[in-house]
DNA sequence: AAGCGTTATGTATTTAAATATATATCGGAC
DNA sequence: GTCCGATATATATTTAAATACATAACGCTT
C-alpha cells in the first residue's frame, strides 16, 4: 500500500545533469546502440533524448555518448567506458539509499 | 560545482503522499498556525497548499493538520502531535540518507 | 546519383501543473 | 448585524515541460 521512494541525482550549478532519467536512457542506448531507439523504448521523444545526451556530454570531461551519423547503419549511438563507470557508480548509489529506505519502516507506520 | 543530491517520499498507490513540499508545508504551519500564511512564506498558492493538507488528511487515519475557520482570529491551522512524529520520523531518514551521500564521492570524482 | 536509416535542430503544438481571481463561509468581537 | 481574518472552493489564466512536426545532413550501399 504505502511505501517509502527514494532518488538521488547530480546537479551542477543548480541544474540535474544525471539522474533516474538520463542513467535509464544511458542503460537503453547500451542495449539499443541507437538513440532514436533507446529513447522509443522509454517512450521518451527523441527531441529530448537527445538534448540529455548534449547535457551529459556538455558537463563532463570526457564524453559518455558518441553519437554517428550516416554509415552503412544510417549511425548510431556508443556508449563510452567512462558513462559505464558513472552508471555503476550511480548504481550502487542507488541500493545503498535503498537499504536505508527498507530498514526504515517506522515512518509507514506512523502513518499507517 | 557538482553535488549529489537525494530526495525521499511516501507514495500510496502510486502518488505522492508525503515528501519535501508537504514537509515544509508542515513546518510552516506549525510556525505560522495559519494556512495562508503558511503557503506564503514558501511561495505556495493557497489553492495548492489546502489541496496538500487535504491529500495529507485523506490518507492518514489520525489527521496531520486541523483547520478552523471564523473566530476571534478568524481562523487557524494546527498540527497535530500525530503529524510532529511523522515529521521527525522523515528527518530522521532524510539525516541518513544525506549520510550516504556524503561518503559517496566516487560518482562526483568520476564525472569531475 | 538515388535510397536507406540514423542523427541534427528549429519551430509549433499539446499537456499538465501551478497560479491567479473571485466569491462564499465561518464564528467571534464590537 | 456588520466587520474582520481566516478557511473553502470553483473557475480562469498563466507557465513550463514535453511532445509533435518538419526538414536537413550524413555516409554507406547499390
Amino acid at each position: 500500500m504505502k511505501s517509502i521512494k527514494v532518488k538521488c541525482w547530480i546537479e551542477t550549478n543548480g541544474d540535474k545533469l544525471y539522474g533516474p532519467g538520463p542513467h535509464e536512457l544511458l542503460r537503453n542506448i547500451k542495449a539499443e546502440g541507437s538513440l532514436s531507439k533507446a529513447a522509443e523504448k522509454m517512450q521518451l521523444s527523441y527531441r529530448k533524448a537527445w538534448d540529455i545526451v548534449q547535457q551529459l556530454n556538455k558537463h563532463s570531461e570526457e564524453p559518455l555518448v558518441i553519437l554517428r551519423k550516416g554509415g552503412k547503419t544510417g549511425g548510431g549511438a556508443e556508449v563510452t567506458i567512462h558513462a559505464q563507470e558513472v552508471m555503476e557508480a550511480y548504481n550502487k548509489l542507488q541500493k545503498k539509499l535503498q537499504e536505508v529506505t527498507k530498514e526504515e519502516k517506522q515512518l509507514l507506520k506512523i502513518l499507517n
